[in-house]
RNA sequence: GCGCCUGUAGCUCAGCUGGAUAGAGCAACGGACUUCUAAUCCGUAGGUCGCGGGUUCGAAUCCCUCCAGGCGUACCA
């Protein structure tokens, strides 16, 4: 519908043009959009007061010749006007709305889709963690808005694919492999000191045990050189298993787990760096290499490889972009803690080195969770192994509603966690607010099917009936749907899906509340009860993409 | 010091990339269950959009100064 408009804005004024009714000039785009008020119609466009410098004429005469050539070509709209410095609003005939529910039950569950990306392959690579110990609380949020954004460039027709990046090869894999010997070690009675920067969680103890118990005193007798690798290794694998499943039960689940060691393989690393020093982009001082990550605007060169011949972290990191659009992806998306954002310049100069656009590679970061119980900061240190994790928070509060919390604000902004308010059952959390929606309408229905009413399709109802302007707005509310879904694609921002469905649940609670979809009046109940399918199934597909569980009875 | 982010109701946050009278939830106060689920609804109250300038038909939104907070500023990841 919006298109449309825009579409015969633009035929409006390009006859106004031949005519020689205006001035003629380039068309610059004509934005339609959305009334907040329904007094100024349903759509309104600003095209006149846009024009207005252009063409050296009023707004509002400028109005009169657009609404005046709109009039000609009729199409849907009931009435036009004009309003204020010289917006033109769009009224739009109720038919017109009546006729696009038939596309929510033409479309069902896939309602909302669109082909937007024309299939362009977007990766999308999010988590990421060491796997030196279990995510945590903060990975969880990375995780959710990862995990819902990819689901909806799926829905927008984008082919997606999802992956988390083992960083695996460098330092903290040996603390790992250390941390673990030394309580090896412990458990044999030895009276060795823990290294001071070791991992000192639990798990790290449960790990050593584990080990202890298969294999002895095997590692004793191997000595700490030989040993660490290998129980770095046989540790990291473990604990990423533990991660894979932690991530499984909060519904994320990924395309690959690329290991950074994938990129060692055959010299790539080395490789790449030689490749880019034959472009000049790598130069060598003090016995370090530099990347000219200032070519590209960073404030600073970046070492690539220490004085000590070691890779740097970003070494790696310019090889695993190399390699990710080898792979033919056309935009690589990556989701990053917002501590990380530093980094961002040097990414950005290290794939255009590469040959790429600033445009293909797209960064969202995701700023850190602050974790409450009852208004009160929970405790965390990772240095010290007290955090509360992932897996605690998904079988305390549950995963529904700690996705939706994590999808609540922008993905810039602070958050506030409370595991209390989180699994409070309770109106302090909106979780359940659009879940009560769906379950309520599931409801109606069990309800209908007693009194003898068949679930309603588009062509066994008048939905003329439906003239309550809760009603109507309702149906706009359902419409703009797929529009919603675009817009948090494009802007890969999740949290707008959620906003829009708070909006519906709460259009329909009000009007559930003051009417009766359910009545004597049989081709009102049906009309009713087409439309409350029509918010279901909204419902159902927008919760989907949050992956959350839409209940049929809570 | 420099860079990035943030500053909107008592609290937590939206504000559709410049539109019309700035919105929602929580908290406060007052109401609604013999009714398709009260995990809901209706109403009241609450604002110098951090401050000051600028850009234009029009600014919470864009630009600059300043103030406050967070993060970054590694041969860590």
């Amino acid at each position: 519908m919006k298109r449309t408009l825009q579409n015969m804005l633009s035929e409006a004024l390009a006859a106004s043009f031949r005519e020689g009714l205006l001035p003629s000039c380039e068309i610059p785009p004509l934005e339609v959009d959305w009334t907040k008020d329904p007094a100024h119609g349903d759509y309104a466009s600003n095209a006149a007061m846009i024009l207005a410098s252009r063409l050296k004429r009023k707004p509002r005469q400028i109005a009169e010749i657009l609404v005046a050539k709109l009039g000609d070509s009729g199409g849907g709209i009931q009435k036009m006007e004009i309003a204020g410095p010289g917006f033109i609003n769009f009224f739009i005939e109720p038919a017109q709305w009546y006729q696009m529910l038939g596309v929510v039950e033409e479309r069902s569950e896939r309602f909302g889709m669109s082909d937007l990306g024309g299939g362009r392959s977007m990766q999308v690579e999010f988590v990421s963690a060491n796997p030196t110990g279990p995510l945590h609380i903060g990975h969880a949020r990375g995780a959710v808005v990862g995990d819902v954004i990819a689901n909806i460039l799926a829905a927008t027709g984008h082919s997606v694919f999802r992956e988390y990046y083992i960083n695996d090869a460098g330092n903290q894999m040996n603390n790992l492999g250390r941390s673990v010997y030394y309580r090896y070690l412990q458990l044999l009675g030895e009276a060795v000191e823990f290294p001071e920067n070791g991992y000192q969680g639990d798990y790290i103890t449960g790990l050593a045990r584990e080990i202890m118990d298969r294999d002895g005193d095997r590692y004793r007798v191997l000595g700490e050189q030989e040993a660490v690798p290998v129980l770095s290794a046989d540790a990291g694998g473990v604990i990423l298993e533990g991660i894979k499943d932690d991530l499984k039960a909060f519904g994320v689940v990924f395309d690959l787990y690329f290991s950074e060691r994938e990129l060692y393989k055959d010299n790539g690393v080395a490789k790449l760096l030689e490749e880019l020093k034959q472009k000049d982009f790598i130069y060598e001082e003090e016995g370090t290499l530099w990347f000219r990550t200032t070519a590209y605007g960073d404030e600073k060169d970046r070492v690539v490889v220490r004085q000590n011949g070691e890779p740097t972290y970003f070494a790696a990191d310019i090889a695993y972009h190399r390699n990710k659009f080898a792979r033919g992806f056309d935009t690589v998306i990556d989701i990053w803690g917002a501590d990380h954002h530093g980094y961002i310049p040097r990414m950005m100069a290290g794939i255009q080195a590469l040959g790429h656009e600033r445009e293909a590679l797209q960064v969202i970061l995701v700023q850190l969770v602050s974790l409450l119980r009852d208004g009160k900061p929970v405790a965390m240190s990772t240095r010290a192994g007290e955090f509360v994790t992932l897996r605690q928070v998904v079988d305390e509060v549950g995963k529904d509603a700690a996705r939706y919390n994590f999808l609540m604000r922008r993905s810039d902004s602070h958050l506030d966690f409370d595991l209390e308010v989180a699994k409070r059952q309770s109106n302090e959390n909106p979780v359940y607010y659009v879940q009560y929606a769906h379950a309520r309408i599931c409801s109606i229905f069990r309800t209908a099917a007693e009194r003898g009413f068949v679930r309603p399709a588009r062509r066994d109802v008048d939905p003329s009936v439906l003239k309550l302007d809760e009603e109507i707005a309702l149906i706009k509310a359902i419409v703009r749907y797929p529009e919603v879904v675009e817009a948090a694609a494009l802007a890969l921002e999740p949290h707008r899906l959620t906003f829009y469905l708070n909006d519906l649940a709460g259009l329909f609670h009000s009007y559930y509340n003051r009417n009766k979809v359910l009545s004597e009046d049989d081709p009102l109940s049906m009309a009713r009860l087409f439309l409350v399918t029509c918010i279901q199934t909204v419902l159902r597909n927008g919760l989907d993409l949050l992956g959350v569980t839409a209940p049929v009875t809570m």
